[in-house]
DNA sequence: TTCATATATATGATTATTCATATATTTATT
DNA sequence: AATAAATATATGAATAATCATATATATGAA
């Protein structure tokens, strides 16, 4: 992973929500997202395998539901880039997150 | 400026070089750009263009030249992303910057 | 247990759209 | 005129969205 493709995964709208709603909850199920963003399930897990073939994120399965979090071995710069996002007044996820619970909405 | 069109400025190979670039040495005019990424000139400019309107860029022309800065007003994040990216091994530069100095390529 | 069904997720295939580059031309400065 | 920079146009390539379908797991009835 180099800095050219961390902003090519984050230059997204869908992809920047999904990281930046994972960053802040821990991990989430394919549905939490499609729930939180309004958007179809076959976009939501097109960008999360691209995601996760950037080795951006990781993902667990657990019964019939599959998690997404943050890959544990993140570089610290690559950690520093999505936090430094949050803390925009003008984040991606402003207007999504209130609703959302780890794996509370659909699941 | 939001953090999904700053990803997407940066989430391109020549925009990247020029910001980082850039970020390190101040000040650098078109031309020491085009020589120190060898490329083209129209294809820098086009790409210092969609910085400058992006407001991640400044332009001052100085007699035959016109040299680019980062934006005095850049907000703290953005910044942040800038610098975290120059902080990565990995970064768009580390080929190139090594023969660059502000103004003395070309000009 | 077996069969039928529902739910969650992923993937092919197609189409549409966006983006980057090259070439040629133009403008501005000295 | 010569150098620096910007712009216009066309073209090709990469990217994204959508629909249909496939796979895997879970649930419940017979």
């Amino acid at each position: 992973m180099d800095v050219l493709q961390l902003h090519k995964a984050l230059a997204d709208d869908t992809r920047l929500r999904c990281v930046q709603l994972i960053a802040e909850q821990g991990e989430l199920c394919v549905c939490d997202l499609t729930q939180a963003l309004n958007t179809s399930q076959p976009k939501i897990s097109r960008h999360l395998a691209l995601l996760r073939e950037a080795n951006l994120l990781i993902d667990r399965r657990q019964g019939q539901w599959v998690f997404y979090q943050l890959h544990p071995a993140l570089p610290d710069w690559a950690q520093a880039i999505i936090q430094a996002g949050l803390q925009s007044p003008k984040n991606a996820i402003s207007a999504d997150n209130k609703c959302i619970q780890p794996s509370t909405i659909c699941c």
